[in-house]
Order: C-alpha cells, then structure tokens, then sequence
DNA sequence: GTTGTCAATCTAAGCGCTTACTCTAAAACC
DNA sequence: GGTTTTAGAGTAAGCGCTTAGATTGACAAC
C-alpha cells in the first residue's frame, strides 16, 4: 500500500488529500471512492455514506492532473484572443471594440459551464506571426481550441486543427482548415444598404472598405455590391480602403470631402464603426450635416456607437451568441471527432438609431434577414 | 519497452505522439528526451540536435497532464470575477461597470505570461451562496486562486486558502483569510473631498454612500469623514445609502432634492460612478447647473463616465496593474508557500473633468498620494 | 595496467487517478 | 442441496511524464 500522505496542513502545500488516503479512512479500495466520486456505478448505500462523510471531513478534492491523464481528457478548452493594449487615451475607440471578446468570452464561459469544463484562455498579438509555442503551449493543455478571426494564419490552422479539434470565432467563411462560427456579415451588409436606399432613398453612397484582408470586409463589400446591382438607379460615386481605424476613417472622410462637383454622395456606408464615427466627425468639421446632407452608416454596434453624435445605425453581431455556439461546436466535435467541418453563419440585427436619417430618438434593433440562396447552416464546406 | 502510440492520425484523437515515440524514435532514453524538452541538463550537442529533429518531425507536444501529475504542479492559476449578465439594454451602465475584469483579467494574463503559466477563468453569481462546487472543482485544477472581491464570503475564502494559495482582487484590505491586493481606496476619496472643498470652495456636501457590506464603500467613507474631520468649516449636510446601482443614484438624487430650504448641498461625493451619473441626471432634470449649482463626483472611472454630461470627475482605479499585481503575488505565494499573509494597496489617480467645477474641456490625471500614517503595503496583517 | 573521475545516458519508480478484470458471498434458480 | 447469477467490492495495470540513482565508457592520473 502507498503511503498516506504528508499529515501537516501547512498552507500552500499541494493538494494534500489524495484517494489513497480518503481510501484508506473508509477503509474500502481506491475503486470504490472513485465509483462514489463519480456516482455512477453501483455502490452499497451504507458504503456511499461512509465514503462521502470521508471526503467531506478530509476535504478530498480530486486532482485534475491525475484525472485527466487517466481518462486521457483534459476536460479543458483554451480560447485565443486578440491582445488590446493598455489604452493611451483613457478608453480609446479601437481597444474599446476590442471588448466584443469580452462578450465572446462570457459567451464561452456560459456554454462550457453547463458541461463542467473549464476554460483557459490566452491573448495573442494580431499582428505578424503567431507565437506559435505559446499557442502549441496552450493546445497541449487542452481538448480543443477556440481561436479568434485573423490572429492565426490558415496553414498554421492548419497544422493545429490536425492535432486537435479547433473552431475559428468570426473566421473566414471561406476556411477550409477549421470549423467556424461567424455572423452573417453579407446579409447584414445587405440589410444596411438596402435601408438607406429604400427607406430612406439614397443614391450616391460611398463605401469605406476595410482591408482586403480581413474576411469579413471582404463579405460586407459583396452584400454591398449585391444590393447595387439589384438597385440601378444608384451609384456607388466613391470608395476607400480604410484599415479598420479610426484615423483610417479621418483620411476616408478627407478624401470623400476632396471629391468636388455633383458627385458628392448622399450616404456612406462604412465597413466597421471606428471609421464611421471617424467619418461623421471629419464630416461635420467641415461643416456637413449627418444625416441631413450625408447619412452614415457603420457596422459591429461597438459601444461609442450609441453614444455619438448622431447616433450611429449599425449592424449588431451577436457576439455573446458567437461564443457560445463556438464553444458547443467545439464540444461537439471533441466528442465526437468524426463531424465533418462545418461553417456556421449567425444572424445580425440592424440597429436604426439616427444617423442614417431616421428621426432623432430613434432606437430599433431589426432581426436581419438571411439571404436566399445562400447554403444553409448545415451545409458542408468540405 | 512500452508500445508506441497509435499511427493513425485520425484528426481530433487524443494527442498521439508520446515521450517514448520520441524517444524510440531518436534512439534515446525518454529522461533524454525530458531534458532535451527542457533544455536544461547536459545533453551532448549531437544527442540533443538528433532528439529535437525527431521531436519537430512527430510534431510531439507534451501532454500537460502527464506533466502536472509528476511535477506536483500545474503551472495555472485560476481567476474568479463576477458574472454579467447579457445586458438587456443595449449597453447598460450596470454591465459596463463590470468590464473593469476584463481589464483586471488582462493585467493577470499578461503577467502570467511572462512566466509561461496559463489561466482559467471562471465566473461567479455575485449574490448569494458561492457555487462552492464549481470553485472546488476550480481549486483542483488550478495551483492558485485569484478572486474578485464580494464573490466569496470570508469562511469560505478560509477553507479555500487552507488548500491553495489565493488572493483577493480588490478586496476587504481587513481581510485576514488571504492575501489582498487593492486600490488604495481612502487616500482616493481623501483627495477627492479635498478637491470639491480646498480647490473649489465647497462647504456643504452631500455623500450618496455604497452598502456597508461593500468594503471599498466603508474605505470610501472612511477618506471623506476624515477630510470633514480636518475642515471644520464644512458640513455634511445629509447623506443616504445607495446599493452602488444607477436605479439607487436616482433614489439619492429624488431624497437630496427634497431636502428642502437652506441646507442644499454645494457638492455631492457619490461612492461610485454609476450613483454620481444617475444624481447628475436627476439634478439636471429638476433644473439644477452641475456643477455651477451642484457639484457631483463619482469614483472608479467607469467608460460612461468620460461620455456623460459634464463628464464626470472621479478616481481611477488602476484595474490592469491589480490584475499584474494580483497575479505577481500569487505566483509568488505559490514558489513561497511559507510567505506571510500581505496587503498591497495601490495607488489610484484623480481624474478631473467638468463635474466638479474645474473649467469644461478639462481632463487631468493626478496621482494621489498616500495618506500618510497608514501602514505600508508590506505591513503585515497577521 | 589500474584506478578514479566525470560527463552522458539509462533505468525505473513514482505522481493520483480510472477501469477492465477478478473475486466473493449472498440471492436466485432448478 | 447444488449450481448459476449477480451485486458489491478489490486488484493492479496503465495514463505520459520527471528525476533520483545506477550505469557506462572515455580519459586522466598514477
């Protein structure tokens, strides 16, 4: 028999209490505490009672270590995230967008605690190679991997997803690599565009593109130019990639001022709300009026959009349902690691408020339709 | 000779490659390949050339589990905030308040780093019984505990602190049960009073205090009666206890605007932020000029606060250096089990905007200084 | 040639748990 | 009464890693 373990309660010691020693109290073989622990097999009641009273009164907690490398299952998922700098400015506009992972993340922490798992999670520069041995690091302490969009280049996805399952948060529909659980950004764009011409009849827009990059700007342009090509009677008089900035969205605003003559739009759609609140601002110094001369129009729903001036009509994405679908994904395929990779595409809501034109005052959240024709939830991408 | 793992690589199967694949695979013992992976021990240059080409080729990560169980030591520590609920307004101020974690948890994440560890984060109702079952289950899995102030009762934090390191974010600096790292709170508020009374000219406060079970709101108190102490020629005109809640500001505000005749407050203290928005609201509403009438401050620096009208002054608290410290001490507690219990007390900053009088368009940063007379922040408690 | 030294490696005993398999005795059956 | 079944419990072999201690062989000193 093994040794019972160290008697002192000095703080701070490991996890003093093991099995042995709840064992050997109760005087029954380690099986039986852990059946009891585990309350599934068959167990004399006078047995459980005497083993539970053992637990209670010596404080047994099971060691999660031990656990996970017997059960060959960490129980365990690992979240990666973009990194927000400390802001300079007291709450500057671009890492307060970034608290959308704080919500992905809730959304996570909800879903898995209903399993009983646990969640780790890391932040990674956006920016240029991934700390890979971090991220190698992580995965190698849990089942599966949550990884938000644009922190990790495909192949490396890759390579990752081949060792353990790995859904991609707000990723490229288009990924091949992994699952992904996105927004439905095209249909969101749509609903943008199709309210500003049809309900508020606008038709010389100017579109502030994000990079080309970025997945999702690439599926807020299409909606765009979908609906422009069901709507003849518009323009498209202008554009510009922006970067996502808010100081990129000063130079689109420039650069739309600098378009002289007729040509001059009557809405600006904008691919995030960091530009477009970088617009409206660079509009009105010089002297524009939004909506009145211009409407503006943004996209995300990040938290200043509610409070500038005017108010900015966005889309909403889900966030908090973004990470909890994530996460079931991810428990789903780590259970059952034969699925087929999926995309999942979420539904957005239009949030009017006034900057579009609507009345000042205004405030209504609009579930955005899905697309016709666009493949289904469940449809495979492989 | 222990068989090697399975050679398919059925995507989403446990890690497949093990320490002996490596180690057949190099021709080499596995305690080799152990000290190969850490890089530590005298291995010949050739030997650990040869193990680290099979080790990049099987792509063997190792499993964290096996690791913790033999080394005593996970290498994790855990962190407690307060759950928040999805909002049900857009963004509510309540909820809003509550990212202050997500700035701790990036304090915490970012020291962790440094030292190569992981976190896992969970959160907790902030009413009622702690989810005790939930927090053990935590405790086995990590090696230490970071907890946000007010979510587990003081008997509890006992048991847990008999098991584990843990350290109280934010919390009671009286707290005996375990360490503390905490704005320092008093010397806040002590140089907030001074403010509105020797900078400018207030006489008459008001002082919408927090529940008495909050022990920041005792510290906050604490600072403005010992400031009344030292000026004699001020009046606490009335004071009633909010619940830290915007809905209780408001009831503040209804009960200070009923005090009838000559005693009306020049200045109103509040013991959080969202109270001092919600009495500024109800001032302005009743016709009063904050801060020409009424000044109104708040404390903690919430986002709102910089948004709201006039943007409110108030203390910072600095929450990402209280996760770095937070963690920085735990991390130490863990190397030193024998370390004495400790508080820190850290630093906070007065942020001056309009509301208290200072000119509009004001917006400075000053660093309070520490009351003199307290016990340093490596007194010990004990 | 012997012996001692020491760097480089290997052997094997755990770490605390799960679980397939085995054992025992009482209940159920003929 | 003898045999089979089965509930309840025990045995012990791992899970993949670390590490104290043993082993080996090359080389220096005698």
């Amino acid at each position: 028999m093994r040794q019972s373990s160290n008697g002192g309660s000095s703080a701070g010691a490991p996890n003093v209490v093991t099995l042995y020693d709840v064992a050997s109290a109760a005087g029954v073989s380690t099986a039986t505490v852990s059946r009891v622990v585990h309350g599934l097999d068959r167990v004399r009641d006078t047995t459980r009672a005497r083993v539970l009273g053992v637990i209670e009164q010596l404080g047994y907690v099971p060691d999660s270590a031990a656990q996970s490398l017997s059960r060959r299952r960490k129980d365990v998922i690992g979240l990666v995230c973009v990194e927000r700098k400390a802001p300079k400015m007291q709450y500057d506009i671009e890492s307060m967008s970034l608290l959308f992972y704080d919500e992905i993340l809730r959304g996570v922490e909800a879903r898995i605690r209903h399993h009983n798992w646990s969640l780790m999670i890391t932040y990674l520069e956006e920016e240029g190679e991934p700390d890979l041995p971090r991220l190698l690091s992580l995965s190698g302490k849990v089942d599966g991997l949550l990884i938000g969009e644009g922190i990790v280049p495909s192949p490396f996805l890759g390579r990752l997803a081949e060792r353990q399952p790995v859904v991609v948060i707000a990723g490229n529909p288009r990924e091949r690599a992994a699952d992904i659980v996105t927004a439905d950004n095209r249909s969101g764009s749509v609903a943008l565009a199709r309210h500003l011409i049809e309900d508020h009849g606008r038709r010389r827009l100017y579109y502030v593109d994000g990079p080309s990059s970025a997945p999702d700007a690439n599926e807020r342009r299409r909606g765009l130019l979908q609906v422009l090509r069901a709507h003849p009677e518009c323009e498209l008089v202008g554009s510009s990639e922006g970067l996502f900035t808010f100081a990129s969205g000063e130079e689109a605003g420039q650069k739309l001022l600098a378009m002289a003559g007729g040509t001059v739009p009557d809405a600006v759609i904008c691919a995030n709300d960091q530009m477009a609140i970088a617009v409206m601002q660079t509009l009105a110094g010089a002297g524009l009026a939004v909506p009145a001369d211009v409407a503006v129009v943004g996209f995300d729903d990040i938290f200043p959009a509610s409070l500038c001036d005017p108010p900015l009509t966005t889309i909403h994405q889900p966030m908090r349902l973004l990470g909890e679908r994530a996460c079931a994904r991810l428990l789903d395929r780590i259970a059952n690691p034969g699925l087929r990779q999926k995309m999942e595409l979420l539904p957005t809501e239009l949030v009017l408020r006034s900057s579009c034109g609507c009345p000042p005052g205004t405030m209504q959240r609009l579930p955005v339709p899905r697309l016709r024709g666009r493949r289904p939830a469940s449809a495979r991408t492989s």
